[in-house]
RNA sequence: GGAGAGGUGUCCGAGUGGUUUAAGGAGCACGCCUGGAAAGCGUGUGUGUGGGGAUACCUGCACCGAGGGUUCGAAUCCCUCCCUCUCCGCCA
């Protein structure tokens, strides 16, 4: 979240930003914070006042039985300012709790670089790279070819779960497995840290992320007050959560193949047609912890990384730059990759990367300074990453459809080679 | 799931209603001492938030797992919840 004193003294950047993030609900939300932070800030000081001389009124009385003497003048006395103190108090908790709340409702501000836009619409293409593959025959579409050799089955998913829940069977459930272990080596090359995280948060590990309040309708709400993960960045980035990081040790980086949950209401039509969108699927994720000063190198390194594997199978793809219509509640500044998808004819988002500036780490109460916790001086913000590399569903279907022979088998691209054994899937 | 014990600062650990502004120790930092170091001695050492002087200064308030309550006053008493440990049960 952001600073409350910044928001007092930038009200009007803030303003701009929500406003830029086609974001209005949050303009009332932020125009209710400052009314209860002025009357906080005010009664705040009255109860201290009155809080310092119950205390000093209350250590006299302590003193007075100590010596002997009556206290029970003073106590009577004492019973009128500690009735209002309590009174102060009720009152205090109140307005904290609405601030508290109406604080995780103002959204992060956009980066300076970041281009205005309404929508999706806006967002401005970056780069792109790799030829559009041609084909002498038609190329078919992912479902086509997947479920025509049992590599994936759509409707016994539908059977077992529902819409949206793929059964990867033989060959492509070892793609799966040659994909994670493929993207986990590099990473960990790349000096990422592999975590193993739960797949369920509990709600103060998703407010910390930015996915509560609000958003509860995108996950699944299991029982006990648990929610399925829609992505590992929520249980590693709070890996740190209430923690002072050494600076020394900054960046951290965290990586994470987990399958992912994302309730998706209300999608329909093409977007979720075979692979495009489903319920539960891999992603392999990058998560880092960082310096202020570091953090847009870090989100061109990440991105970067993210690239090269689509490079490395040779997938044509292009590098979207979101503008602020299209911005994350949480993000600063985002990277898109979207993978040609030749079965389809269109792009297919199969990462996003991410810059939360300290917004998270706000959330997250993470925070740095030498010697980490034990060291000295002030604390100082740290800023948290995370981007997709890559979300496996949509990078099989591109590949698959990108190296589909006329009949139907697939190339493997020479990077996945090693780890399937074969350089054709039949 | 049942029974019992327990959660105190970076760590260990005292503390069952009032000189505790959280004892003491360890660690760490700085200083003294030393040829240099160790030992010794001294000083300092949390987080958050507000006020004043506004670099390293002074000061209020809150925080002893979390949240409520009792009281003039709560780490200490009561309630709810979370977590850890031991034993039992169940179990991949």
């Amino acid at each position: 979240m952001l600073d409350l004193r910044f928001i007092r003294e930038n009200t009007a950047a803030v303003r701009r930003a929500i406003s830029d993030k086609q974001m209005p609900d949050a303009l009332e939300k932020l125009d209710q914070l400052l009314l209860v932070d002025e009357e906080h800030r005010l009664l705040k000081r009255d109860l201290e006042e009155k809080q310092a001389e119950r205390n000093a009124n209350a250590r006299l009385v302590g003193q007075l039985k100590r010596e002997g003497a009556d206290a029970g003048e003073l106590m009577a006395a004492m019973a009128a300012l500690s009735d209002e103190v309590k009174r102060l108090e009720d009152r205090e908790r109140s307005l904290q709790t609405q601030l508290d709340a109406l604080l995780l409702e103002v959204p992060n501000l956009p980066h300076a670089s970041v281009p205005y836009g309404e929508s999706e619409h806006d967002n401005v293409v970056a780069k792109e790279w790799g030829a559009k593959p041609t084909f002498a025959f038609e190329p078919r579409p992912h479902w086509e070819l997947m479920t025509a050799r049992g590599w994936v089955d759509f409707e016994v998913g539908v059977k077992v779960t529902g819409a949206g829940f793929p059964v990867f069977k033989g060959t492509g459930s070892r793609l799966v497995r040659a994909m994670r272990n493929y993207f986990l080596d590099r990473l960990a090359a790349a000096g990422y840290l592999e975590v193993v995280p739960p797949l369920m948060v509990n709600a103060a590990s998703a407010t910390a992320t930015g996915q509560l309040p609000d958003k509860e309708g995108q996950m699944y709400e299991v029982t006990d007050g648990f929610f399925l993960i829609p992505t590992s960045e929520v249980p590693v980035t709070n890996v740190h959560r209430d923690e002072i990081l050494a600076v020394e040790e900054l960046p951290i980086k965290y990586t994470a193949f987990t399958p992912c949950f994302r309730r998706e209401a209300g999608s329909h039509g093409k977007d979720v047609r075979g692979l495009n969108r489903v319920h539960q699927f891999d992603k392999v994720e990058m998560v880092q912890f960082c310096a202020p000063e570091r953090s847009y190198e870090a989100l061109e390194e990440m991105t970067r990384i993210a690239e090269g594997f689509l490079e490395e199978l040779g997938l044509a793809y292009r590098r979207l730059l979101m503008c602020t219509g299209d911005l994350g509640f949480t993000q600063a500044k985002k990277y898109d990759l979207e993978v040609w998808s030749p079965g389809q004819a269109r792009w297919l988002e199969v990462s996003s990367v991410s810059n939360m500036e300290a917004f998270q780490a706000s959330r997250l109460r993470t925070r740095a300074r030498p010697g980490g916790v034990t060291g000295k001086g002030k604390t100082e913000p740290v800023h948290t990453l995370n981007g997709s590399a890559l979300a496996f569903p949509r990078t099989i279907a591109a590949l698959v459809e990108t190296y589909q022979d006329a009949d139907g088998a697939v190339r493997v691209p020479e990077a996945l080679r090693e780890y399937l054994g074969v350089a054709r899937l039949e």
